[in-house]
DNA sequence: CTGAAAGCGCTTACAG
DNA sequence: CTGAAAGCGCTTACAG
């Protein structure tokens, strides 16, 4: 059986001081008051030291009514974009001295305990990316109990809490137009696995299908390939593609890696891109940058989400509640040589 | 200004009701004693839904001391191997009604945030993975103060938390003596950017370093290049690499899709792999399976952390405190084509 | 300048 | 079977 933990009470007595003081000397905070005398100050920071006194957040919490930590949710497995999120958000976050918890959501697994989270009061706030399990009026809820709350979103209106548009699907749709508009007809698909709900996958697969429909093209069902998130299976898919006795001439992939690693399998049987082969992406990472040719993607167009970050803690600072307001970080077409 | 948040004496009285029934109702706990009768249940029930009431977290953690939420602690930015982690721990979570949190640490960032989490009781216990900013005394004291640990580390000793030994350098080491053995003397590394003290970088290069050493082979500072976390650099380099006057035979890499794009930089030079130019890299990634021809790799054998989960939950589920142990998970040299 | 005391929202041993 | 009451560890308005 370890020790109890020391409490603010032990500390008090072997201080020879009250409660009330240690608080005042380990939180820094004193109404508008004097702060208690160094000499005080020291015994009480000498008991810290000797009992290895760490704070309690439950008692903290319960009494301040807020936790100081806030959450980023995202849907898992991690993306460039989330980890990014994350570091700025736990920059800005240590300024203030919050703390920032990552929840990923692993998709077809139980999301009851982290909904708890959001839920119970564990935190203060959260900056939600596209595809969380919750709906409008659980948020709005959530909202209404005083989490301060920034979603990215499309489609959901903004209440008691933010929203940050992307405008994924027309910025997906831009990338079909373009291949359309450059005489393409026949246009391969590289789609995510569906075995899942996975709403990004749909908007990705719906913006290629509408796409080819608004422009009377039949659809080959032979031309879409569930290999996006696996690099070698796009690699083969793609040399595949490009050996059937009608080979397409353009390929949209839902994701940058899956259209990189059909770059290796053009360039690998001498189909040059994107003269024989255009090719455009969806995410917009690093990596398409650096290829040759470098790949035109659908996406971001820079890994900054200071203005979300920023809106969070503004809803934490804020007085009063703040209504829900709508921020932009529109996706785009990204030109560059490969399609 | 939101309506207070409603508390369970809102509940109790809008059901007619003590806080202690609803409690009852609400944890399903009871002593041995029987659970309140279906009507009252209901009366409560109806009660919170009406009121969209959600348990606070700050009161029942301060009474209960204990939070029913573990973390992981993991450099970030994150790899497949923290994803699964995280993956494998929420399953294992969420059937005990636990939650995770993830906690990225940041290199160069602020770790005061973080380790607040750690030790203000704010969870119940965490996995950490290699190379957390934590000494043993801190985490003794941590586990002393009743937080459940699980740490990955090859040279902690364990003291009231247990340790995941990896043997990183060891693999490593057999990378290296495997080339060597098989007679090359010109050896190429692809090290990561030494600008931070990542101690996983200092283990992969000097098991390179040391290897090289042992087998008194003098290093040619040429043949080591700081281009593992990129991809196109990694490219360029190993290209720049085989067009010298005396190139290496042989090539190891601190990670595995450095390695991987020095295989095409390779095959794109007509260089065929392993026979001109032997590829090794390290971590074990999926890719490198299906690149031709598969890589051969340091790392984990499978993406599996089944063992330090369960023991993170024996650890939880203990009456008494339990002693530290060693676990073993070691990372070994995966011989496959490429090297 | 310091301390006694109330109270944040729960849970649970105990009395009825 | 149910409720009154104590108490978890903090913070802070208030009295001295």
């Amino acid at each position: 059986m370890p020790p109890r933990r020391p409490t603010q009470r032990d500390i008090a007595e072997r201080a020879g001081v009250s409660t009330a003081t240690v608080s005042y000397v380990l939180s820094g905070r004193r109404g508008g008051a004097k702060p208690p005398p160094p000499e005080t100050r020291e015994r009480v920071l000498r008991a810290v030291a000797e009992t290895g006194y760490q704070l309690d957040q439950a008692g903290r919490s319960l009494r301040r009514q807020r936790t100081d930590v806030v959450a980023l949710m995202y849907p898992a497995p991690s993306s460039p974009w989330s980890d990014r999120l994350a570091e700025e958000l736990q920059v800005a976050a240590a300024d203030r001295g919050l703390a920032v918890v990552a929840l990923p959501v692993i998709t077809g697994a139980s999301t009851a305990a982290i909904l708890r989270i959001l839920r119970q009061r564990y935190i203060d706030g959260a900056v939600l990316l596209h595809d969380c399990p919750l709906d409008g009026a659980e948020l709005a809820a959530l909202a209404a109990q005083g989490r301060s709350l920034v979603v990215f979103d499309d489609d959901l209106e903004p209440d008691g809490f933010d929203v940050v548009r992307q405008n994924r699907l027309r910025a997906c749709r831009a990338a079909i137009e373009r291949l359309i508009t450059a005489g393409h007809r026949r246009i391969a698909f590289l789609s995510h696995a569906d075995d899942h709900g996975d709403p990004l996958a749909d908007v990705k697969l719906r913006s290629y299908t509408d796409g080819l429909a608004a422009h009377g093209i039949a659809q080959d069902p032979q031309l879409v390939r569930a290999v996006a998130d696996s690099r070698p299976d796009a690699y083969a898919a793609v040399r595949d593609l490009l050996r059937l006795p009608d080979p397409p001439t353009a390929l949209l992939s839902a994701t940058d890696r899956a259209a990189i690693d059909g770059i290796w399998a053009a360039r690998d049987l001498g189909v040059t891109v994107p003269d024989r082969l255009a090719v455009i992406g969806i995410g917009n990472i690093p990596e398409g940058l650096m290829i040759s040719p470098p790949l035109t993607s659908v996406g971001a167009v820079a890994l900054d989400f200071s203005d979300a970050v920023a809106r969070l803690f503004e809803r934490l600072d804020a007085e009063a509640a703040l209504p829900g307001a709508e921020l932009s970080a529109p996706w785009e077409l990204i030109t560059r040589a490969s399609g």
